[in-house]
DNA sequence: ACCTTATGCAACCAATTGGTTGCATGTCAA
DNA sequence: TTGACATGCAACCAATTGGTTGCATAAGGT
């Protein structure tokens, strides 16, 4: 799944914030604050697996979902050249970096 | 609409980037290199003005449409905190500017 | 006036989404 | 081994999405 229709759910940032907050976690643990199903959110942890923004691993009768961030960069770098427009500074420095970066 | 739902469209991202790099256009000249009707367009076109992302003028009997990058600040800075994994050094130098902005 | 052009509006359609419920299965503890 | 618990799988459902087509309308040029 793209990681832009990934991030587009707020359940699923949700989920991923409690992932980033709290660590790796069950599904059971995820779902413990939302009001909707255990189902519901299986269905949106497996497509944040297939978008490699979570990795499942088993351990015992539990899944263990742990958060993988680096995906998230594409859409940073989508947003990028925007971001000139609402932040002078901030995109005078990112752009500073990305040429030291070429340097490296 | 939310902005993140917005962004989640590869049709609409492109629309996005052809306003940002040619200008303000009508809804004729977005459709131009793209292989969907006029009207498939225009809900995307809708999708975005509700989203705030673009702001359509009339000029005649022409829909003029002009990008507005300020909506999509919100997406980068859920972003931002994530960021730290997947590029240390650029993640220190965002810090250090916000705490200058904090400053301000 | 007439024709062309750019757009709007509405109906329609297939596929996907976000949710549900019911039942089956594997693991762990007593 | 029996029962509780965490999960998987499948069917089902309403709403939304992304697309289409056909027709109406308003603006401009000749």
């Amino acid at each position: 799944m793209d990681i832009f229709t990934a991030l587009s759910d707020p359940v699923r940032r949700q989920l991923i914030e409690a992932l980033w907050q709290r660590g790796p976690l069950s599904i059971k643990q995820l779902g413990e604050g939302l009001p909707i199903s255990r189902q519901a959110i299986t269905k949106h942890l497996n497509m944040l697996v297939k978008a490699k923004l979570v990795n499942a691993r088993y351990c015992g009768k539990e899944r263990i979902h742990e958060l993988n961030p680096k995906p998230m960069e594409k859409v940073a770098l989508w947003l990028q050249p925007f971001a000139e427009q609402w932040d002078d500074r901030l995109s005078r420095l990112k752009t500073y970096l990305g040429e030291q970066h070429e340097q490296d």
